[in-house]
DNA sequence: TGCCACACGTTATAGCATAACGCAATTGAT
DNA sequence: ATCAATTGCGTTATGCTATAACGTGTGGCA
């Protein structure tokens, strides 16, 4: 059994910028939070990034590249692989719904294998995949 | 055997645009272009923006999402799925080297095929799925 | 001829992200 | 305890990415 990553501890503004992610129904830009952490003392975009850039090395939050924008971690503790917050070496897919705005997250293991045998077989060293599907969602596409 | 889509005639701000992705080694954000095209009489970003939109339309060029940049698509007569810019029903998937920043254009029908049952398991209708594996590519991870 | 669709040009604005500075709090030796 | 290194924080300014809104010109076509 492998040791998942413990919570680390987060700072006011760290805490601050997840909340307001994990609040939130779907993702949200920086600027974003910024607007709804004002309130909270928040006045420039950095202290955004800067906690964000800390949350997503934590695996805590993902950035949704398709988007420019983020989300709070959807992994649970009953998920497959075991472990809040813990990917492994596994790369997160999004499902994103352009009506709703919900997103899916999710892993696909077989996936995963399928683009770790084509790197191998290039030589290639993938350090960050990003997998991110937009669409409609089973409710939106009705 | 499925007439590839026949090559539009472009008009003169799109071969522009074009001539300047194909003449790059790597990819080229809008601003990037713009700046190479001033000479050609290029003055604002919606000149490229437009341009870019419609060869993306036409199959010609990919935006990466994970560096807000364009590419010229790779495909040739000879890929497997035959016909110049024809990606059919497949997924392209992209593998950039951070380190010199050469794209490698490519698909895998495995994954594909499992994004396509995942989506199908849940109910999900992709309109457009992005894959981008950023890492070292053979060379540069000697 | 009048209409429509489309490419184009221009100006202005919106939205996303980081550089660079200085200060304060924390940590972890010595 | 003290010093140095690290880290977080706040602020200002700037840079990069993308689109809104307006008007012009042109070619196809009823
Ligand atoms: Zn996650
Ligand atoms: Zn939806
Ligand atoms: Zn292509
Ligand atoms: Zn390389």
């Amino acid at each position: 059994m492998n040791a998942p990553i413990v919570n680390p501890a987060l700072t006011k503004n760290q805490t601050l910028v997840f909340d307001a992610l994990n609040r939130a129904e779907g993702p949200m830009s920086a600027y974003t939070i910024l607007d709804k952490l004002r309130d909270h003392g928040f006045r420039a975009p950095l202290q955004v990034y800067r906690a964000l850039d800390k949350l997503t090395e934590f695996g805590m939050v993902h950035r949704l590249e398709s988007l420019n924008a983020f989300v709070a971690c959807a992994h649970r503790e009953s998920e497959c692989c075991g472990g809040s917050h813990n990917h492994g070496q596994g790369t997160v897919a999004f499902a994103i719904c352009e009506s709703c705005n919900q997103v899916i997250e999710f892993h696909d293991h077989e996936v995963d294998h399928h683009l770790g045998d084509w790197a191998k077989s290039k030589g290639f060293k993938p350090s960050k995949t990003t997998i991110e599907i937009r669409g409609l969602c089973e409710k939106c596409a009705a």
